[in-house]
DNA sequence: ACCCGATATGATGAATTGCTCAATCCATCA
DNA sequence: TGATGGATTGAGCAATTCATCATATCGGGT
């Protein structure tokens, strides 16, 4: 991969792995899962998107070391390469509830003071 | 911002703020910041970027909430907006601390056995 | 061996993002 | 107010990423 680059670089490397709405679906699927694997197939009546597109997505997953697949006869199974993988997710919709909220409220006061002044 | 649409999405717009060097190595010089704020002018001899590039990061940064910023006199400082920000670098780091040793130790072994066999 | 379902890869044009340069804004100080 | 340093914005082109389609691979069953 990209190990001999800069830590920044290889940083901003794998936050563009995760940069898709696709791949975060992807991972969301992979995280809710208790047993910790899931098929393709499942993947793609899951997400409802052509193959091909969808295992673009997932290649793109395996480069960066995100998710880890094993074959399983015809099928093939993904799971998330590393629990840090799981706290990045979490971490981010921590972050969004906050950060959400915080905006939510702002644009609450925006929209409720000039009503006031009516 | 995108606060209408799916969360996966807006997730992926987060990661999407956090894909590029400049904007990690930004980022860290933030938390590395004891005082938790540093200056733009500080940021630009640090990175060594043109100005106006660096200002488009930080554009960037600011849109999507990563970063907040205020007026000192005639210098603009820069704050991670929520500590969550600096919890997403930290597990990246863990995770890639792990992965890159996993595939260097990978790594290794090729290189060896080759020489064994001589 | 052949076929079939499941998954992966490759190539192409379309869309998005990044970089460079010029222009603008904003605060300070003379 | 005019000039100056610090920071941001906007426009145009280059580079990257995405979606789609066609093709290829891999296992399992016949």
């Amino acid at each position: 991969m990209d190990r001999h680059a800069p830590l920044y670089e290889i940083k901003a490397n794998l936050f563009k792995a995760l940069a898709h709405p696709v791949r975060i679906r992807v991972l969301e699927l992979l995280t809710a899962e208790p047993a910790g694997e899931v098929a393709v197939s499942e993947l793609l009546t899951a997400t409802d998107l052509e193959a091909s597109h969808l295992s673009q997505h997932l290649s793109v997953l395996r480069r960066h070391r995100v998710v880890t697949s094993r074959r399983a006869g015809s099928s093939v199974l993904y799971r998330p390469a590393h629990p840090r993988i799981v706290d990045l997710l979490l971490v981010a919709r921590e972050f969004l509830h906050d950060t959400i909220d915080a905006t939510q409220r702002q644009r609450d006061e925006l929209t409720e003071l000039p009503a006031l002044r009516a």
